[in-house]
DNA sequence: AAAGAGTTTTAAGCGTGTCTAAAACGCTTG
DNA sequence: CAAGCGTTTTAGACACGCTTAAAACTCTTT
């Protein structure tokens, strides 16, 4: 009756689907990030395709029908909340709520959700700064810039860090870079693609892994 | 792998095994505290007893092996802080801590679980008085007397009141009967079995489904 | 000791979720 | 355009966990 696993493929299709949000989302790409073979999730996507959760044509991908995307949406909400709980509420590593989260999101009643909720005074995002949908899905999407993509001499706020870049939180941490840190480019290499950025008073130059992986937050302010 | 409705089955075994602990334990008190068919405990009762956590003999009941035991405790240990913690820290209601812990129990992670018991300080007992086993599986078993034992004119406090008494949380939270209440036997019917209790400068009259499903403990003082 | 009642086990079946191995497909390349 | 390669789907299998219905067992009662 409940599903245990399809919750989870319909929140990583719905990820992919925002990762790329121009192909559909192929079979093979949802096996990797579940780590299972492509049959299973070719099976998987009839079981979720019969019961009109997303639309699959063979050898064509899928997407989300709205039903599915609701479910989805519901999924990310919980494991976002979940992720801000951990850190904030038992102050746990930002490196290890996501997998904690994963673990967590399903087994947990939805009044459980909405009072972790009010006791961290309704957040907007998870803490690596992805947003959080509210109880009815709706999320806010703000103007955000890849720091790959931000032009010298504007001072921004780092808004987000992709949290599965393994190894990144970490670092990015150990740099003073997690999301709210104030920052600004002061010079671009165009040919390795780093960037030279001054944070905290401290100078470090980060490769195109590193920032293609941050979102920051233009403040309209100059350096 | 991991064997989600196993643990179930442990925990439900070692609570069948406590509260009874003369009997071994049948398929059918099993079934009937999971809610399942008999046919489906038997069938678990195969694969537990394959993997060595339960002595199994047909039409004889079953026992936990220590390993079983073992991982019994943990799930109880896990339910229990759950418990306290969702009642302590998101502040839901006792009546609903039991049901909601059951839904979460598996799910938690092992460093959540020690962040939790943390937070709470290294609770004694979950809301409802059950003492709460540590790490290593120990759990301290305090001298606990029923209500329905208990001889006129002694003062003494509630410790644990029994969670799985349809209504008798509500009933008990209303008469400020809580763990912690004292309370004090003024007369017994040796008849119907009724018992009248002073507690809170109030006086009620229980019934023997009530006092014999509420445990106190001697504070050696006389009312 | 035989009968009957209640409990427990077996038997057969279904849905979920996974796997491996083989077949089908689709796209790029010679 | 055909070959080949990578992806996707099918086919067959298995473990888990549940069901119903029928058979087997145990225990009590006459």
């Amino acid at each position: 009756m409940s599903g245990l696993a399809r919750e989870d493929y319909l929140a990583d299709i719905y990820r992919l689907q925002c990762e790329n949000p121009h192909d559909p989302v192929s079979t093979g790409s949802v096996a990797d990030r579940r780590g299972v073979t492509a049959a299973s999730a070719t099976a998987m996507f009839k079981r979720l395709a019969r019961d009109h959760l997303i639309l699959y044509r063979n050898y064509g991908g899928v997407s989300l029908t709205p039903e599915g995307e609701d479910l989805a949406l519901g999924v990310v909400r919980r494991h976002r909340l979940v992720e801000r709980f951990l850190a904030d509420v038992l102050h746990i590593p930002w490196q290890q709520v996501d997998a904690y989260a994963d673990q967590m999101e399903h087994a947990l009643p939805d009044e459980v959700v909405d009072r972790m909720e009010a006791l961290l005074e309704n957040p907007y995002t998870c803490p690596h700064g992805y947003p959080i949908p509210d109880k009815h899905g709706h999320l806010s999407q703000p103007d955000l810039v890849l720091l790959r993509d931000l032009p010298v001499g504007e001072q921004v706020r780092v808004a987000r860090v992709n949290e599965r870049v393994p190894g990144l939180l970490r670092y990015v941490e150990d740099l003073g870079l997690m999301p709210g840190s104030l920052l600004e480019v002061s010079a671009r290499n165009p040919v390795d693609l780093n960037v030279t950025i001054e944070t905290g008073g401290r100078t470090h130059i980060l490769g195109l892994r590193v920032s293609e992986s941050i979102w920051v937050e233009r403040t309209g302010s100059r350096g």
